[in-house]
DNA sequence: CATGAATGAGGATTCATTCAT
DNA sequence: AATGAATGAATCCTCATTCAT
């Protein structure tokens, strides 16, 4: 029993350093491309040594993995409370989301550059089940508009919805992560007027009549 | 006579070796992360030396703006051919510029993969005058929606049509380039299906009618 | 009597871990330099924590001589079976020491590489009364030679007994542990050639009329 | 013309660099063992960067056929330096040298042990080639003691000089490098001593009536 | 006592940049 | 001008040793 607790404290303590790592990471990568953040700096910000890093990951890329991880956990979460949040109406129900994705992306800047960029060289980092899960969230948050599929003229709603999606992930990454470059500098509207502009984009997508 | 024939050979020997390192990196590009790239490397594949680098360029960042002009001038000339097809009515445009525009990015999806990248990672590598350039292409691209203002229900017609540019580019970069990551898997379309909904999208935006 | 069967469980429980340790040692030593071996990979081998490896031994280095006690018994023991089994001439006996020794080589080559490749590396390793043991041993095998004194010409016998013993382990250490190496090489002998060989250098200085 | 020497300069250039590396490894050598020795040391002895070290080998192994290779043609010059002062009789010839190798082995010692032990532990540090060019360099020792074949009263005068040479070389190596161990420690004489004997028991065995 | 997480000094290694040839 | 050898700062990484649990 005692061997038992003394095991769980160790794990506790493992993981504890582990996290702390992690959250130095994140931080750093604020202000820092990860890149350009070194072992000794990351430890430095988690108040460990190098060696205790080195106990735990391979090296700097192993790391990505767990912050893919967790930020996918954050992700959830925010999916949740957006399910916890329903609207009276398809037309608000967009407009929260846009907001609300507006604000999450913001939040989760430069862990979101990182993982975008570093998946796209590295497509290794995620693993297909973790490719599976976060498809799975997109699937939640087109579900949740599929609630509203009365008021979607589309004829395959599903489909809409998910498109929808993809489509708001993809402006606001573009907008919010990287507002000075390429394809955002295509639009000059600020982030403002950019969410009021794709709420207006999906709104009229899913709701328009058709042929 | 034979001072100018000797420039002029040296000048035609300069381009040739700025050429071979333009292309060199080009090719390491396409299997590694530009950070990962040596010098060493670059020069070793374009067969000179690590000093004829160094008088030719200022670092390895150095490079990227003209490995993006290249880029540059072939996206004028696709833009330059759209202009010179225009169709019956906004609808058809729409339908037409998202077809090209896919398959332009198709054509040149390694240098792009890049560029795209890299410009994130390494946002001083475009000039603002490069920025500025490619800002006026996308609002040649914009104009030549804008032909169709008539049709056009938004209030901001303009505003509209750039918008429109921007998720266009936005959703086919990430279809075309990234088919496999997060946000494309959010929408299960075939890459054709996709073009289908992305006009739709767009026309909808741009023709319905709005509060 | 419970205390002293518990510290008995200890103590029994210490030898265990300490003859796993030694085993791992051992084990590592056969592939890998000593001083590649890290103590991580000797406790992990015997399944024990580092900690308790340091509770057991000051260091890497402090294992060593233990292996060198065990092989010095296996030692010790031959060198008496020898003494048991006397021959009937200095000749015979110089046969008989050679066959034997290479034999008893044969049989220890794997630790035997060990303890004399990394007594020379780490000469702290052993302790001097392990050396002066050995030399012992030596002295045991020059006295057997010494019993044949009458039929030994040279005008020093004892000295000449020893420098036998010496020539004898060091020609054979090579022959038998690393014949495709230097010096082994210079000579193109079957080992029972040289053992042949080594008989008849050892029996013509030992009996040879000499000046 | 002028091209071309430039490229040796350069080649000389770095060759001179190499020689430094491995001069200052041999030094160093002297007086530490090899795997004590860091390449910071190696370098700060050469006096050029670690920079340089790497540019020329991969790590401190890389250095070590480098460093045999310099030995070998030290030997082969130790080697033909003997031939060129031939003695009157075996028994002279035999006498000069074993105090001569017993020198040569006095003045590479630190080389040679590591030589020596690396070589055991990893054959695979020195080539086919190599170690046939060292046999031959010992044929051409049997050889000198051969051109007194007529004094030479065993049967197969080319077999017994060849086992004079290994066992002068395993005796020689034992007391002048590892002179405080087994099997050195079997026989108590001095160096000096050491050779008379050593002497004795190679003419008794090359020159005794022998059955 | 045993454990194994944490430490951090020490050494290995890389690579952009300089500069003698 | 071109070359590529040399530089050394910066970073990576290991591992013996300690110590809280």
């Amino acid at each position: 029993m005692q061997e038992d607790s003394i095991i769980e404290a160790k794990q506790a303590r493992s993981q504890q350093t582990q996290k702390k790592l992690l959250a130095a990471l994140s931080d750093s990568l604020t202000t820092q491309f990860f890149e350009h953040i070194s072992i000794a700096h990351i430890t430095e910000q988690a108040g460990v040594s190098v060696g205790t890093f080195y106990r735990r990951f391979k090296n700097k890329e192993t790391l990505l993995p767990y912050l893919y991880q967790d930020f996918s956990e954050q992700f959830k979460d925010w999916v949740s409370a957006l399910e916890g949040n329903k609207q009276g109406s398809l037309s608000d129900q967009i407009a929260l989301l846009v907001t609300e994705c507006n604000a999450f992306l913001h939040a989760h800047a430069g862990v979101l550059r990182t993982l975008h960029l570093n998946s796209r060289l590295y497509p290794e980092i995620l693993t297909k089940s973790q490719l599976f899960e976060r498809s799975h969230d997109y699937q939640q948050l087109a579900a949740l508009l599929m609630t509203y599929s009365t008021e979607i003229s589309h004829s395959k709603p599903k489909i809409a919805c998910e498109m929808a999606i993809f489509m708001l992930i993809s402006n606001l990454i573009e907008k919010v992560l990287y507002s000075e470059l390429t394809p955002a500098i295509a639009s000059p509207l600020s982030e403002e007027e950019n969410q009021q502009e794709l709420t207006l984009v999906l709104q009229n997508y899913l709701q328009s009549p058709q042929a």
